[in-house]
DNA sequence: CGCAAATTTGAACGTAGTCAACAAGTGTGG
DNA sequence: CCACACTTGTTGACTACGTTCAAATTTGCG
């Protein structure tokens, strides 16, 4: 994205030193949880979700290697969301003083915290809406699409097929429909030849088709960073 | 929210210096319009909605003053949504230039401005819970709610009673429903007195059953800020 | 005052939800 | 290594929430 000077890159990996590992399942943070670190991802995936007072669940994102989660102890003791792990999943654990010491050593690189900050708030809009104004078919084919771009980018083998890691009432919750009704969009466009499925994987068979579905835009691209102040 | 610096103060008073005024119904930005300017809302209201290729819109957020949006210029050079005034509004114009100065000059004021962002971003997984998980009639409920309280931090002489100053349309572009619904959720609203309506303003008759229906969070309070570094 | 925009209402429709039953996987302990 | 239990996926019938279409009414602006 942005090349680094031997300090930044210096304190990164200083930052990210200490890490932990979190088996599938494993439930990292629960909502209102007392917080007071960050983390990154190093590898594996995992999802945020928040609960309503009816039981229902609305995952609301999905993390892959590179993205940063609860940033929100920057502002609230609670977690606003439950953080669960959905393979194995490897986190650098930064505790949320260091974010002070960056803003002063190094500015440039509390800019970019900033930068993915954004770019993620423009991801969540796209996703608002998909929830708002979009039908159930195009809300699954956009996740599938999405999810397949992000492991994608922590793992460039994959290409056509891919391990969704998901059961079909996560892709619910995250699309808010029914685990019945994912069922059927997945089945109709498996028989529209735009995927096919294989024990837990996905392929997809005309991407160019299954994109014509949806609203899905890729924000990590055309990105324009010109304005950062200079590194350290 | 926090005790600012005499220079602080002085170079934020500074940097919101440029204003300029935009009357009801002018399109500040247009969606993949260029963008090289930063505002922050001094007086007014103002929406931010994206279009979808089939003509639909969601409207993406609500802009009341203190509230800085286009951030999105640090990140990319086409805005991810058009943004328009819903009233006669006063704005402060930041050239994106400043940001990387003041990341250098007052750390503190970039932390503070992540602070925003993530206030923001729990706000719009709230969103994004209503409406993938809640029903026509809670969502348009916790509008009203969220409307009321937002323009009463602007505005203390607001308490029950407030100016909507949307359409039925904009409600329903906001929470993804129809005009049509829209109205006939105001309309039980009403019926079930938790609301009355005069006129273009809304009266809020029973808040506390009408906050029984929502799942709405002030996100701007309960916020712990004691990491922050000191202010220069 | 007159016109366009916004609201209101009714009726018919359709997308997605609910309920239920069964099949297929998956994992675990004996 | 198999048997059993439990989770996940699949399908059908029925329901309901919200949409669509259309027309009448009200509101507010120029």
């Amino acid at each position: 994205m942005v090349e680094l000077t031997p300090g930044e890159r210096n304190t990164l990996i200083q930052i990210e030193e200490r890490t932990r590992t979190v088996s599938r399942g494993a439930v990292l943070l629960r909502e209102h949880d007392r917080m007071d670190e960050l983390f990154v991802v190093r590898e594996g995936m995992m999802m945020a979700y928040v609960l309503l007072d009816d039981g229902s669940r609305q995952i609301v994102r999905f993390l892959f290697p590179g993205d940063i989660f609860a940033l929100s102890a920057l502002v609230y003791r609670g977690s606003p969301d439950t953080v669960v792990a959905l393979s194995t999943a490897v986190l650098s654990v930064i505790d949320r003083s260091t974010i002070a010491r960056l803003s002063e050593e190094h500015p440039r690189l509390l800019c970019l915290l900033l930068v993915l900050n954004q770019i993620e708030r423009v991801a969540a809009t796209d996703r608002m809406a998909g929830l708002g104004r979009t039908s159930a078919r195009a809300r699954v084919a956009t996740l599938l699409l999405d999810l397949r771009n992000r492991m994608r980018r922590a793992d460039m083998d994959i290409d056509a097929i891919f391990p969704l890691r998901l059961t079909q009432e996560e892709i619910g919750d995250a699309t808010g429909l029914t685990a019945v009704h994912v069922n059927r969009m997945l089945r109709q466009l498996e028989e529209d030849g735009m995927i096919a499925r294989e024990s837990g994987r996905v392929v997809i068979r005309d991407e160019a088709a299954l994109a014509r579905e949806t609203n899905y835009v890729d924000r990590y691209n055309k990105l324009d960073l010109g304005w950062l102040p200079p590194g350290r």
